[in-house]
DNA sequence: TGATGCTAACTTTTT
DNA sequence: GTTAGCATCA
């Protein structure tokens, strides 16, 4: 037997040696998915299958690093690296750089990212005249993706008679016209949008038969991670490629799927039986990971579904300690026994930071972690948010690297046309645009020919200096490396320059960022070539490859002892000693807006199982009983979830929670606390109380003015006063400059505000000696 | 034309 | 509480 057959247990090496026709693998939580699928990419290979055949398609690109360095732990670096892994959209766009002319998109296309296509989005709204509070960026942009993700182009969205009825319910008729005008504005500018990546692969294969043989010929084996993940167009494509060999595995828990806000559809999995003839199923039902108390949890939870896969996880592990359930007053309070429990359980079980991970619903419910475990000098970080690519500093930056490799792209274009300052104001961009749009041209293209513009004078030879320069880099572009052609966008365009003056705290460490990034180029371009493999390190293969990079993805110094916060969608497929499952309340987990349906509410419900079966040893599920939310404190009940879990396996620990707001709410579960939000007025000790808390637990994070606070006019402030400033608190005045009407003074702040200018006229400040 | 400060909107989750 | 877009003034 193979060695690396040994320590299968006897469903996961069934999985591993079926070889050809279609297979369905049912892993449940921490039954060794992973392990499953590398091991038979490895098995594979073993029995003769070439590695150029054989395609494995993940979701991120953290699953798809991982799979690569276990397998060529298997068979070493040498036989793994001419395996296709990676994700669905990463891999869709390396054959679309390699196939983007054949659907007339140059090679070289830019991918927009989500914030860019908002921008499109915002542009065609507001050059249609509507109202952008109706017809809302981001409203637009989710349906466009959802009929992307369903494979409708423009023509069919405006033709489909159930889309355009539900348009018009939510009045907003005009959507299938901006939907093709976004098509459009997109294709001329050369740029595609995540979703596009997906349709237009399937247009691709499905308008090309000689493309579509070729990589049916050449992915004779593929593996999909996470199947109850897929969308449509995801399904439609796979059903395409694998169509001539059907030697398709996948390999899913449909009590996982968490993602049918982004199209994906379980459906996909419960149905895979029925797509092919002779599938083989193999379930994977022993769970490595959690004790039982958390497992059985689980099993207890998600048992409140309907339609589900049948299957029984079961453990073999040892009982382990009961979940800790958690009651607060304020989110802040939850904050502060995070860190409180974090710091204890170090001391009492040696556990290490980094064994720890609080895991919450939405984004904006890490604030109130941050600020406790700083106080308590917790190393921790934040997993996932905005990502290092979406800083202003690097997306400016990226911004002329990719007008540079493809200039049909006017998104960049105008982000850096007069960035920084060059004298192109805010007219000439209109006119430029207007010609382009008039002579149906690009915007690049205009450029070349400023007498057209009826721009004269400075503002003519500004333009001039700024194609000059253009082209300067694009001429660069055929004999250097992207690091060289970045260096000296930095250097001529002023970019680092400015960042560099800017000497406050932001500006420093905007400065640091655009040098990372300088860095992150020189590393792409400094990668080594292996052996019979020229990777290609030109400008646009690096930028194709970063804009699919999230931050989860950047941070691969595993290691590092800290404490991780993050979404539970980001969390899906990792694992921790101990988890707090955090903010456990009614309208926000579940989630306010998934309560008016069974499917939705159910998928909140499988977001409770992710949580929990996170955990390998220890579970606290905390939630409070009231939070700020918009900046104003809401009460909410406890989460419905809460209640199913069995109370043999629980544990309460109330003492977030004051007797005073004990006896308040009473013993119960939620059933005695007012519905409503105006319970605080109703019961003003309870409201002083939770304000007392909430006042204390402020780590000065913004500056409250003193009670005497009267301004003090500003011709009578002077040079080296100390004043206080209404929200950047105490300072010393370094310079003062501007008359009564227009008072400047540059002030140094205390705690962390640096040095600001502040207008006198506007700011008000009190002087304090 | 550019910088500042104000306002409104925001909260589901992400490649 | 935060942030992005906007208005406003010099």
């Amino acid at each position: 037997m193979q060695e690396y057959l040994k320590g299968l247990n006897d469903q996961q090496k069934e999985a591993v040696e079926h070889i050809n026709g279609p297979l369905m693998i049912v892993a449940g939580a921490g039954s060794g998915k992973t392990k499953v699928l590398t091991t038979r990419i490895a098995h594979l290979m073993n029995r003769g299958v070439d590695a150029f055949n054989i395609l494995a398609l993940t979701f991120t690109n953290k699953a798809a690093a991982e799979m690569k360095e276990r397998i060529e732990k298997i068979l070493g670096s040498s036989e793994a690296r001419n395996l296709y892994i990676g994700t669905f959209h990463s891999v869709f766009a390396k054959i679309m750089r390699a196939e983007a002319n054949k659907l007339g998109y140059p090679s070289n296309f830019t991918i927009y990212d989500t914030d860019d296509a908002k921008g499109v989005i915002r542009d065609i709204v507001k050059d249609m005249n509507l109202d952008d509070k109706h017809y809302k960026p981001a409203f637009i942009y989710n349906r466009i993706s959802a009929a992307k993700n369903s494979l409708i182009d423009p023509v069919r969205y405006k033709l489909d008679p159930h889309i355009t009825s539900e348009d018009a319910k939510s009045s907003r008729p005009l959507l299938g016209d901006i939907y093709d005008a976004y098509a459009k504005r997109c294709f001329r500018n050369g740029a595609m949008d995540f979703d596009d990546l997906l349709f237009k692969m399937y247009v691709l294969l499905v308008n090309f038969p000689d493309v579509l043989a070729k990589y049916q010929h050449r992915f004779k084996y593929i593996l999909i991670d996470e199947y109850q993940d897929t969308n449509e167009a995801q399904y439609q494509i796979i059903k395409l490629l694998g169509a001539v060999h059907e030697n398709i595995c996948v390999v899913g828990d449909d009590a996982q799927s968490i993602y049918s806000f982004r199209g994906a559809t379980v459906k996909n999995i419960l149905q895979f039986q029925d797509d092919y003839d002779d599938v083989k199923v193999v379930k994977l039902e022993q769970n490595y990971r959690s004790t039982q108390s958390i497992l059985n949890v689980a099993n207890k939870v998600i048992a409140n579904n309907k339609n589900q896969i049948e299957k029984s996880l079961w453990t073999s592990n040892d009982l382990g300690e009961k979940i800790t359930l958690v009651r607060t007053l304020t989110d802040n309070d939850e904050g502060r026994f995070v860190a409180d429990a974090i710091t204890e359980q170090k001391l009492r079980n040696h556990y290490h930071n980094k064994d720890f991970v609080v895991l919450y619903r939405t984004n904006a419910q890490s604030r109130s972690f941050e600020e406790s475990l700083r106080r308590m000098n917790i190393p921790y970080r934040l997993v996932g948010g905005v990502s290092f690519y979406q800083r202003k500093e690097i997306k400016d930056y990226l911004a002329y690297l990719r007008l540079i490799v493809n200039q049909q792209d006017e998104e960049n274009l105008k982000r850096i046309i007069n960035y920084p300052a060059r004298g192109i104001g805010k007219t000439s961009i209109e006119r430029i645009q207007i010609a382009a749009n008039q002579y149906d041209k690009t915007m690049w293209e205009m450029l070349q020919f400023p007498d057209m513009l009826g721009i004269k004078g400075a503002g003519a030879s500004a333009i001039e200096n700024f194609v000059v320069m253009i082209k300067s880099f694009q001429v660069m572009l055929e004999k250097g490396n992207a690091y060289e052609v970045a260096f000296a966008v930095g250097k001529h365009t002023g970019l680092v320059q400015e960042l560099y003056n800017d000497k406050s705290v932001e500006g420093l460490a905007r400065y640091e960022n655009v040098q990372e990034l300088l860095n992150s180029i020189k590393e792409f371009t400094e990668t080594p070539d292996e052996e019979g493999e020229l990777l290609d390190k030109s400008l646009g293969s690096y930028l194709q490859q970063i804009t699919l990079l999230t931050d989860a993805d950047n941070n691969n110094d595993e290691d590092q002892d800290v404490v991780k916060l993050m979404t539970i969608h980001a969390a899906k497929g990792l694992e921790f000693p101990c988890v707090f499952a955090v903010g456990l309340e009614e309208n926000l987990f579940p989630s306010a807006m998934s309560m008016y349906s069974r499917e939705d509410l159910e998928e909140e419900r499988r977001l409770f199982y992710v949580v929990i079966t996170r955990a390998k040893s220890r579970l606290w599920v905390t939630y409070a009983n009231s939070r700020y939310r918009f900046g104003q404190l809401v009460q909410n009940d406890p989460s419905r979830f809460v209640d199913e879990i069995p109370e043999e396996y629980l544990e309460r620990n109330f003492t977030g929670a004051s007797h005073k707001a004990q006896s308040q709410i009473g013993g119960g579960f939620g059933n005695s606390i007012p519905k409503n939000g105006n319970a605080f007025e109703k019961t003003p000790s309870l409201k002083k109380l939770a304000e007392k808390i909430q006042q204390k637990s402020a780590p000065v994070p913004q500056h409250k003015p003193s009670g005497d606070f009267i301004a003090d006019d500003p011709m009578a402030m002077e040079v080296g006063m100390e004043v206080e400033h209404q929200k950047f608190g105490f300072g010393k005045i370094l310079t003062l400059e501007g008359g009564a009407n227009n008072r400047i003074a540059a002030i140094e702040f205390k705690d962390g505000h640096g040095q600001k200018k502040i207008m006198l006229n506007y700011a008000k400040l009190r002087i304090v000696r």
